[in-house]
DNA sequence: CGAATATCAGTGACACTGAAATTA
DNA sequence: CTAATTTCAGTGGCACTGATATTC
């Protein structure tokens, strides 16, 4: 049981690590293009839905409660990649979609990120990315 | 190659989902401590150092800073977790160490932790779990 | 003198809660 | 009326940089 504890010990603290890591490599090469971390992400899940997003819709991809969805789309707003229009069916709802800036930014953010992460991954084979994804994949969605 | 970047953009997506299900859920077992996240991961390694931590040291353990270490230690400090000292040998450096309320503390922290945890990491078996950890010692250490 | 150590002051990112307004 | 949706206002965590004092 010691062993056992030793282990969940040593994942929380190397998946923290290696989180970090990425974030910060990440958030350098971002601030070129005036992106933060947080925004970056949510422009790409904004940019993949097309026609427009909800809100609530975003908040819920993003795993965060819909005000800091609000605040994350206002800094998108302000720098003119992203666009906010009311949605025709539902008065209530605001529908987020990417704007010209902003797809044209997608190419290189994607770039962006694939660099950041590449030198993390590097020690990995193909392989051994893939196994890691799929375990990733399968941990645990909420709190029992 | 596309696989290539598809693979690298879930690894990215889903080691940042992961960790911040796990911060978020420690987070909220970790509020009736009185201490945060990052709190208790410095108190960790505070007390596992015994005798006394420079700030240095302690920053450069968690990957921060020595300024943003500072503020951490005047937080568990102001709480009565930890104390610090003048370091005899070298005036210039500060050693900081776990008191007793903090000492007091560890046992109920690693439960905290370990049960935070365990939702996440039920879904792999034991030997998933080993590989997953392998896995992530294997990244990268600094951007190439 | 230059280098190391810690601290002070300010800032930025980003998540949270609670309350209000609008509409379904 | 209740519920859903977004926004406003404020707060907390935590990381950063730059400047300063002290000491090696």
């Amino acid at each position: 049981m010691n062993t056992k504890r030793d282990l969940i010990d040593g994942l929380s603290d190397e998946l923290m690590r290696t989180f970090r890591r990425l974030r910060r490599s990440e958030r350098k090469e971002l601030t070129p293009f005036g992106l933060t971390f947080g925004q970056a992400r949510a422009l790409r899940l904004i940019a993949r839905s097309g026609g427009g997003m909800r809100i609530g819709e975003l908040a819920t991809a993003l795993e965060i409660v819909p005000r800091s969805a609000t605040t994350m789309v206002d800094g998108l707003e302000n720098a003119g990649f992203v666009a906010r229009r009311p949605d025709p069916d539902d008065r209530r709802s605001v529908l987020v979609s990417c704007a010209r800036p902003g797809f044209d930014l997608l190419d290189r953010l994607a770039d962006v990120r694939r660099n950041s992460a590449e030198w993390l991954f590097a020690p990995l084979s193909p392989e051994e990315r893939r196994e890691l994804l799929r375990l990733l994949q399968a941990t645990g969605k909420e709190p029992s």
